[in-house]
DNA sequence: GTCTATATTGCGATAGAC
DNA sequence: GTCTATCGCAATATAGAC
């Protein structure tokens, strides 16, 4: 097995784990048993279950960096917050563990939520936020409306309904062919609730 | 030290720790130490740590029941949905670390998710999308609007706008005396998406 | 009901052979 | 670069004294 392999086998095969177990549910016995290799090999290529752990993690939240293209279109801020949604759910279906680790992280916080998952969805946050400020200026959006409290909104609903799925499986159609409406629907509530 | 001091002391002192740290990432010694209690107590009283986490969670979850309130005073679905926003940040306000078992549970369950705390939110979301339907017989909705989804999206606004407090400290002021103006924010957004 | 002492298992990490 | 063997420690749980 050359370097390369090893490493990316242990990431590929830790980032489901982590996601579904948390930090402290998985042992290193687990992964590298399921990854199929040497108990050893953590601490040679990462340093460690956390360094395994926070390369993980640094991997799931550098799909975050996305978001600051939905600037680049030369849209209205409508547009863009449409593109956001969309992209959002896209982002979801493509890397089915990145909400996991974005809540893990939120409710019981490693060494590595300061260091790698606040500065990501800070830096999401700050982006929506000046393209509210961005109607606002225009008068596209309800200048009365907190632009930090309405894009909060916004982000809410959309992950909110991935986060529930557990419990919503029952109860909604989850499957992908129905993203557009899901997409649709949030973006009618989202538009009627903030322009003029 | 009573019978009761001892249940109800390690109930009071597993809470913020399992909330926090989730239950991996406490370990007994811990939660003994922290209640000043001996050792075996846990398994005296309980049967072991799984259980008094369970114990923790029935009492966390038990306080979703009053959300079927909502439907017990006369309003319409406007303003019964005004009280669910009120009424759920209230209840954070009041149980700081409900919103972290619900969220830790969701990313990463542990038996007592399908028991205790699944049925305890399918109920909450039944309620409120009974209630939508209500709306939309009445005219005061807009029928072309998914009850399920829509609600899912409200529940989402507030919701994330807790559990998103870790990152959100230096971008908004997060102090109990501005939930008024939360509420009346969210309400805002909400009643134009929804209503005719 | 509460204590100490301990049984048993699992943990993360690494030394040293190849 | 990969292996086996093992170190040192922490985990949950409980037996048995008081």
């Amino acid at each position: 097995m050359s370097d390369n392999d090893c490493r990316a086998i242990l990431i590929a095969v830790a980032t489901p784990l982590f996601a579904e177990k948390g930090f402290h549910g998985v042992s290193v016995r687990e992964l590298v048993k399921s990854a199929g290799v040497n108990l050893s090999m953590i601490s040679y290529y990462f340093g460690g279950k956390e360094a395994l752990y926070a390369a993980v993690l640094t991997e799931q939240f550098a799909t975050l960096g996305q978001v600051a293209d939905i600037n680049s279109l030369g849209m209205d801020p409508l547009g863009k917050f449409q593109r956001y949604i969309r992209s959002t759910v896209d982002r979801y279906r493509k890397n089915p563990y990145l909400l996991r680790f974005y809540t893990s992280e939120l409710t019981n916080p490693t060494p590595s939520f300061e260091l790698i998952v606040k500065p990501a969805i800070r830096r999401v946050l700050l982006i929506l936020q000046e393209i509210f400020r961005e109607g606002i200026a225009t008068g596209q959006f309800r200048q009365e409306l907190d632009p930090m409290d309405t894009i909060l909104a916004l982000a809410g609903m959309i992950n909110f309904y991935f986060l529930l799925e557990p419990v919503t499986q029952e109860l909604v159609n989850h499957a992908p062919q129905r993203d557009e409406i899901l997409v649709t629907h949030l973006m009618d509530i989202f538009t009627r609730g903030v322009v003029v």
